[in-house]
DNA sequence: GCCAACGTTGGC
DNA sequence: GCCAACGTTGGC
C-alpha cells in the first residue's frame, strides 16, 4: 500500500465537503506528473487531504482511494474548463481516481509540518513545489500521524 | 494582489 | 530541439 497527498483549495472543495458527499471523483488534474501519480494509485491507498491557498494552508484530513485511475470525464466536456480538445475517448489523456473520507485531522499547518525534523526532505515542503498530487513516504506518513497523536494525547 | 517557481506552447 | 513568451500554482 502506498501513501499520497492531494491538494485542494478549501474554498472550492475542502475536507468537510468530502465528508458531506462521502465520495468524490478527483478530476481536473491537468499536469502530467500529477496524472502519473494518480495512475500509480491503487484501491485502498491512503492520502493526506491538503488545503492549499488557505489560511493557514495545511493537512486537514485523511482520505482513501476507493477506485483506481479511470478517464477523467471533464476532458470530454466542451463546457468544462478542464475540457481538452486533444484528448480522445480511444486514448484519454487525463485520469482521475475516486476518494472517500477516512478521518478529519486537526489542521497541520505548513509551519507545523516544517517544524518536524522527520519531514525535512518531504516533497510538499520543497521550495517551488506546485504538484497537486504527490507521493508521501511511509516514514513521513508515520511521523505526521505520530505528531497528531502527540498533540491529541499529550504525554503524561 | 504580488511574485517566485514551474510547466506548456509554439515559432524558428 | 531550443528557448522566449505566456499561463498557472500557491505561499505570503
Amino acid at each position: 500500500m502506498a501513501y499520497w497527498l492531494l491538494k485542494s483549495e478549501p474554498d472550492v472543495f475542502g475536507y468537510p465537503d468530502l465528508e458531506r458527499v462521502q465520495k468524490e471523483p478527483w478530476n481536473g488534474v491537468r499536469n502530467y506528473q500529477a496524472r502519473n501519480h494518480l495512475r500509480s494509485m491503487q484501491e485502498g491507498d491512503l492520502a493526506f487531504f491538503y488545503h492549499s491557498n488557505s489560511n493557514p494552508s495545511g493537512i486537514a484530513g485523511i482520505c482513501k482511494i476507493a477506485r483506481s485511475a479511470y478517464p477523467d470525464n471533464l476532458q470530454f466536456d466542451p463546457e468544462s474548463k478542464y475540457f481538452d480538445p486533444k484528448s480522445t475517448s480511444e486514448n484519454p489523456r487525463w485520469s482521475m481516481v475516486d476518494v472517500v473520507p477516512v478521518r478529519a485531522l486537526p489542521l497541520l499547518s505548513l509551519e507545523t509540518l516544517r517544524s518536524l525534523p522527520e519531514l525535512s526532505d518531504m516533497l510538499l515542503l520543497r521550495k517551488g513545489n506546485r504538484l497537486s498530487v504527490m507521493p508521501v513516504t511511509e516514514a513521513e506518513w508515520k511521523a505526521i500521524l505520530d505528531h497528531v497523536d502527540s498533540i491529541s494525547a499529550p504525554a503524561t
